[in-house]
DNA sequence: TTAGGGTTAG
């Protein structure tokens, strides 16, 4: 047998020769050396030392040295249940106290619904249960949302008349409340004369799950006695409705009346300061943590990394995060996250790459931090291996948000047809996974499978929701379906109750604009409940420039400049505009007042995933390692184009005025360095993916169409918009984006 | 004769 150094054995340990199933004197048990050592135990192979030790002095012979075994085992996180379960068989008659250990193990495992079945079997063992015994049961029935059983389980409480005690009595209300069933809840608390802090505050929790704060609000100025987690649930409550400042309120009032808040009061403050943005609150709650000396509490610290990063201040939580000794999973989580979610994706990648290096084990949470930045920045290969991951590690996996950023993470990299796959294999959906689908489809160009989904979403019982028409009206926009798009929109007024938003009103003025109808276009717009967005007059200026309305395009250009006098691309479009009216003053004059101003476009810039790599290309760039490369592929290109016949499209100058057009023609745009790396870096024949932050432009996708013919490529660009598969000469787009 | 209820990364 191997000892580790820090733990060691007594040498001389009572041996006790007793006989099975009696007990002898508890206070010579309860104190006996070897059972003390179980506290000690850091990990298996300690345990199995124990085990030996209470072998060789006998104790195995009682139920109570037994069932010390058998409880370290299911609560110590050095323990495990498989050991527990091999120990718990091996003794013939478990008494009361080792059944509902057993019970208690499963309610606290990765299958809580297990702990019914040993229920069952304690009953048919003959073993009655008792008060203690169904806390655990109800627990686990929350947990897997078993509303049924626990029904079952309260006939149960009833007949053995234990409905009374009052720990089953809250159980049995947070057994209601948490699975939807507030008016059984409620009746269980009003029927009741057990009205502690705790029943009022399970049931407040239950309200609060619901949106339902007033009511929440009214039993907590009932409760007779408050204690600090009524106070830390209605500070909690407030923050998941989104209502912050009544939250911050709870919290004023239990300062004035003097109640001590604890660690969990500041998580839950914290958590209200990330969601509300209150990095002033949140500055406060970290000097109040380290005033009282819980500056270095590991989940302290994570939550305070979390509002650092939700409110924008990642270097501050970077550094808190650089400061832990040793970090959990959370640690990693809040940090991922925060980079994802203030779109810092390659921050957030690179540090999910740190993560797996230093064999820190990922879980759903990590994925849902890690899988948008997948997303937005194309990198398929790695959103497949998180995929395989879940598959391999991940097995009974309920979680609906993690199948549905798959889902998403495939359609936004371009493989329509694994989020398909991915959305068929779910055992259970949401509304959010088949507007996953719905939008993912339109972005693909895919309009009438998305709409059909849509009816298919709605036969299954599902209510679509104002980001479903969102993906609904956007498919409409992708293939130029207006009348279609007219009939939704109003459906969704009038059949769904729905209030168009923004969004919605963009993607149908986008539609008529394309179709050339601005008188109908400009009707909508006047007739909107809200001031429209750049968003809006921009579609609208771009639709004028397809359809050469110089006159307008200034009119709508005017509400543009005004609304977002910083961006330059309403300028720009303008100038394409007189470009395509041959009016090369005004393309001079805009040209003039964008150098005077100051103002740069955005450069373009492509990104391309080789081997789990994400390459990013700016326009012109010539810093990559095979930069000479890149550049050859790219002469070859434009030979190979010129030979097939290729004119270059200029209409665009000056879309690309400045860096790009330096560059000289527009043979340097990033997407086609990106193509070019792509051509080099594959084997013939592979699928190239690539992901350009602005919209494509005509010379590119003319180009790109003939590369796709000339080198026999599939290429799957996705810009700003949409999708584009270029195959054999033509575009998914039709040519419509 | 050892235990059990309500708050706390998305």
């Amino acid at each position: 047998m191997v000892f580790s150094p820090s733990f060691s054995l007594p040498i001389s340990a009572p041996i006790l020769h007793v006989l099975p199933d009696s007990d002898p004197p508890y206070n010579l048990l309860r104190c006996h050396p070897s059972l003390n050592l179980l506290s000690k135990c850091k990990n298996t192979q300690n345990l199995r030392q124990v085990h030996s030790h209470i072998i060789k002095t006998g104790l195995h012979n009682t139920q109570f040295a037994l069932s010390k075994l058998v409880e370290f085992c299911v609560v110590s996180p050095f323990g495990d249940l498989s050991y527990a379960l091999l120990v718990f068989e091996s003794i013939e008659e478990p008494n009361q106290f080792i059944w509902n250990t057993i019970i208690r193990g499963h309610s606290l495992s990765s299958s809580p619904i297990r702990a019914i079945a040993y229920y069952v079997r304690m009953i048919l063992s003959g073993m009655e249960p008792n008060s203690y015994t169904f806390p655990f049961l109800l627990k686990s029935c929350v947990k897997v949302a078993a509303t049924h059983e626990g029904k079952q389980l309260h006939a149960q409480i009833l007949k053995l008349g234990v409905d009374s005690d009052p720990f089953i009595h809250t159980s049995l209300i947070n057994m209601y409340a948490q699975n939807g069933e507030l008016d059984n809840a409620r009746l269980i608390f009003d029927k009741s004369a057990l009205r502690d802090a705790v029943s009022f505050t399970a049931l407040i929790t239950g309200y609060a799950s619901r949106g339902c704060m007033d009511d929440a609000r009214r039993l907590f100025d009932e409760i007779p006695i408050r204690d600090v987690v009524s106070w830390n649930a209605m500070i909690s409550g407030y923050t998941q409705c989104g209502r912050f400042e009544e939250a911050l309120t709870i919290f004023q009032e239990m300062q004035e009346a003097n109640f001590p808040p604890n660690d969990s009061t500041m998580l839950t403050l914290l958590s209200a300061c990330a969601h509300s943005g209150s990095l002033e609150l949140g500055n406060w709650v970290r000097s109040w943590l380290e005033d009282h000396g819980r500056g270095s509490n590991l989940q302290l610290v994570n939550a305070l990394i979390d509002m650092y990063s939700k409110c924008g201040d990642l270097d501050t939580a970077r550094d808190l995060f650089n400061g832990i000794n040793q970090r959990d999973v959370i640690s990693w989580n809040v940090m991922i996250g925060g980079y994802s979610h203030m779109s810092h994706y390659k921050e957030a990648l690179a540090l999910f790459q740190i993560m797996l290096r230093s064999n820190i084990e990922p879980n759903d949470v990590t994925f849902l931090g890690v899988l948008p930045a997948c997303a937005h920045l194309g990198a398929l290969d790695l959103g497949k291996w998180i995929h395989a991951y879940i598959d391999k590690n991940f097995h009974n996996l309920t979680n609906i948000s993690l199948w549905t950023s798959l889902i998403d993470m495939y359609a936004k990299c371009g493989n329509i047809e694994a989020a398909k796959q991915v959305f068929d294999n779910m055992e259970s959906r949401n509304v959010a996974s088949w507007n996953a689908m719905i939008s993912g489809l339109a972005v693909h160009g895919h309009a009438h499978m998305a709409l059909e989904f849509f009816s298919r979403m709605a036969n299954e019982g599902f209510k679509p929701d104002d980001i479903t028409f969102v993906g609904v009206l956007s498919a409409c926009n992708h293939a130029g379906l207006l009348d279609l798009g007219r009939q939704y929109f109003n459906s969704m007024i009038r059949d769904y109750k729905i209030s168009p938003k923004l969004h919605h009103y963009g993607c149908l003025i986008d539609l008529l604009g394309r179709a050339g109808l601005f008188d109908e276009a400009k009707t909508l717009i006047e007739n909107m409940e809200m001031k429209p967005d750049g968003a809006i007059w921009g579609s609208l200026l771009g639709a004028c420039r397809v359809h050469g309305r110089v006159e307008l395009g200034e009119y709508v250009a005017e509400h543009l400049f005004e609304l977002e006098p910083e961006n330059p691309g309403a300028y720009v479009l303008l100038s394409n505009i007189y470009a395509g009216a041959c009016r090369w003053d005004d393309v001079a004059g805009i040209r003039t007042k964008l150098n005077d101003q100051g103002m740069k476009k955005v450069p373009g810039c492509t990104s391309i995933e080789v081997d789990s790599v994400v390459h990013e290309f700016l326009v012109g760039d010539k810093v990559h390692p095979l930069s000479k490369d890149i550049y050859k592929m790219l002469n070859e290109v434009d030979r190979l184009l010129d030979l097939a016949g290729f004119v270059p499209d200029t209409s665009e100058v000056l879309y690309d005025m400045d860096e790009e057009w330096k560059e000289g023609a527009l043979s340097h745009h990033s997407e086609k360095l990106a193509i070019a790396f792509g051509l080099i870096s594959t084997k013939p024949g592979t699928t190239i993916r690539i992901v350009k932050n602005l919209r494509v432009c005509r010379n590119c996708h003319s180009a790109t169409k003939l590369i796709s013919m000339i080198f026999n490529r599939e290429i799957i660009a996705r810009d700003r918009n949409r999708f584009h598969h270029f195959k054999d000469g033509s575009c998914s787009c039709n040519d419509y984006w």
